[in-house]
DNA sequence: ATTATATCCTATAGATTTAGTAGAGTATGC
DNA sequence: GCATACTCTACTAAATCTATAGGATATAAT
């Protein structure tokens, strides 16, 4: 399951793509918006600034803003930032990878195989898809 | 993530597709030769034998057996069993809809269409699995 | 300068889920 | 009737998720 987080993050760099670039926008108002609690929505910016997706302005008509076109901006990197792991165990995670403590050989364990399958079909759609393509057209 | 419960359920079925048919295999053999805690590897059996998967026989000589070929298991249902749904929003779930509580419209929402997209590739791949394909063959 | 604004940062808390444990109950085979 | 092995209920410790609280810091306007 996704998490609210990166949920959270999606919506907010789509809300962002969606404005006048280099124009500061409130986290208030992405906040209500798009139905987040803003607290909440404060620290996913900051991570996603953090990460160096966003630019922020502080005091009056400050704001976040996106530093990078909505093409460049991947979903497979915001996943990352913010979910973790794309794959389902770690064993097969190329970022994050570490052992199975419960697997005493990889190339033995029935689930490997068939999770970096998983892995590959979902990383090849988060690679090719970028904020842009998540704007709605309609 | 990847649950250890469905990790467990896979590769507890993985192990009694290898063996003889109708020769039930006791549940603490599994936990030894899987790296499994036994106790929690007894209610993952149970809830496969519920669910129509694997037949019991109770006392000296019982255990678990596969009730389907390893053909008929197909990944796709193990998982929703033992982990639920595919989808990682509840919104796009074929087997577990649920509206999402942050979205004001579905149609409108940035993150609707891709996880339909990744839906749908995990799903393929799990449909066209099925537990004989997990037998390790080295 | 002072005040209002808005981000930055740390800490914490409640709810839920996960992974596993304990122990008694039930059916079966010898 | 005894040992064996599954069945079932309840419980617990730890981790994670989803926030919330409140102060610190930087900026803009007056």
């Amino acid at each position: 399951m996704l998490s609210r987080k990166t949920k959270y993050g999606l919506k907010a760099l789509t809300y962002l793509a969606g404005q006048e670039k280099n124009v500061p926008i409130q986290i208030s108002t992405i906040a209500s918006d798009e139905n987040i609690s803003q607290k909440f929505l404060e620290s996913i910016l900051l991570q996603l600034k953090k990460a160096g997706y966003l630019g922020s302005k502080k005091g009056k008509g400050g704001g976040y803003y996106l530093l990078k076109t909505a093409e460049e901006v991947k979903i497979d990197n915001v996943y990352r930032i913010l979910e973790g792991p794309i794959s389902m165990v770690p064993c097969v995670s190329l970022n994050f990878y570490e052992k199975c403590d419960d697997c005493p050989d990889e190339k033995t364990c029935s689930v490997h195989r068939l999770m970096i399958q998983v892995r590959d079909n979902t990383l090849k759609i988060f690679e090719h898809t970028s904020i842009a393509d998540l704007i709605n057209k309609s």
